[in-house]
DNA sequence: CGACGCCTTGATAAATGTCAAACGTCGTGG
DNA sequence: CCACGACGTTTGACATTTATCAAGGCGTCG
């Protein structure tokens, strides 16, 4: 049912020497910059929560496998996106790269202590878990809409979060757009193959998508 | 699409002056009891945020509904659960009372004041928004799966949370589980009936559903 | 009793999944 | 440069699941 990494050589993490101090938490923590390839794998379901991650430049999906082979993703995370905060000894997802990507890796213990002298971290950290869980929300409360409206809601998700203008890019699959969505691969190519021959949107290739009549994806 | 609360009176909240000091935030605020009937709002879709919640007895439901009638439940809260806390202006939600219930109140501003000081009361604030988001994770990976397993998935979460021994008390409609789970209301009966026709349970009466073989709900 | 709210069941329609095949793109190697 | 293969995407035909519509049952409360 999942073949997408098949074939896929998983390589492991490479650290950097590049530090950036552009992110959420730079404030608190630099963290250590580290390299994903394509398709490898952060961390794994249940593997114990050692650090908090901020994503730099690439895309991040979390993923549970059901025993029978399906599929969901429970979230992207683009740049600047912190994920992996989590309460809970053990991660309830996993998370891989979706692109060749570079993540900001701070220990949470050390986040933790220093949440307990500092307010405003403490804060920080409150307000990601809080959005964390409204987009949570946002997701189920999508997955109880038809498929046209799931890939509609996508979309506009999508043009909030990494649009250029009324431009597109999708780092992501079919595949992992259809596990997000709870639908599948076929019913996501139908519904996009709809909405262009709708004028709603143009897609110059399969992986860019243009907004053309947002007001046909709100109702 | 939703006749559930047709006819029925929504009557405004009833103060108290019975207090407890069973709850999770009882440690650093009392609370203030409050009596909400069967079906009432205890608040809106939209509304600000003024107050977070426990509910001390009785059993709340947060509520969205679309433009077009469609209602999603976001989540059931009972005895001891902490609900309404949440980051940004206005609540996401609304929130109803499932069965007459009482509900603390305490001032949202009053919490996040006392938690600038106290430690342990902002990592208690982070646990609660934590475990929603991660009871929010759950419910959508449950929308995506079939919808017997839905109801497998239901009655396995409520056996956790409200079960004595091996009966569960329902307190909601089926057209609440329905809503909850994202089928319809005569695929919640189909499902349930189907377990019991297999022997996984038996239905002493609808609002009553004792476990007899759990294996069968969790393959 | 009778009305009402809620639940259950049956028949049918609609939406979506599954299976199969073809297409396009991109990178590799002859 | 072109041929080929791997991978991802798209489309079509059909099967299955679930929603919708309709009717009837059950329990409670006046």
């Amino acid at each position: 049912m999942q073949e997408q990494a098949v074939g896929q050589q998983i390589v492991g993490p490479t650290r950097t020497h590049f530090t950036t101090r552009s992110g959420t938490l730079a404030r608190w923590a630099m963290g250590t910059p580290m390299i994903f390839r394509r398709n490898s794998e952060i961390y794994g379901e249940a593997e114990p929560v050692e650090y908090v991650y901020e994503v730099a430049h690439g895309a991040v999906r979390t993923v549970k496998v059901l025993s029978d082979g399906r599929r969901q993703i429970g979230g992207f995370y683009f740049a600047g996106d912190i994920f992996g905060l989590e309460h809970g000894n053990g991660h309830s997802f996993s998370a891989e790269a979706v692109v060749d990507s570079t993540v900001l890796m701070t220990r949470r213990s050390s986040l933790i202590g220093m949440a307990g002298h500092d307010h405003e971290l403490a804060q920080q950290l409150w307000i990601v878990t809080a959005q964390q869980a409204a987009r949570a929300h946002n997701h189920a409360l999508m997955l109880i809409k038809t498929a046209q409206e799931r890939v509609n809601s996508f979309l506009l998700e999508m043009t909030e979060r990494i649009a250029s203008g009324d431009l597109i890019k999708l780092p992501m699959s079919r595949q992992d757009i259809a596990d997000y969505l709870g639908i599948a691969i076929e019913t996501v190519c139908r519904a996009l193959t709809s909405l262009e021959m709708r004028s709603a949107i143009a897609m110059p290739s399969s992986r860019a998508v243009r907004l053309r009549d947002r007001s046909m994806l709100t109702e």
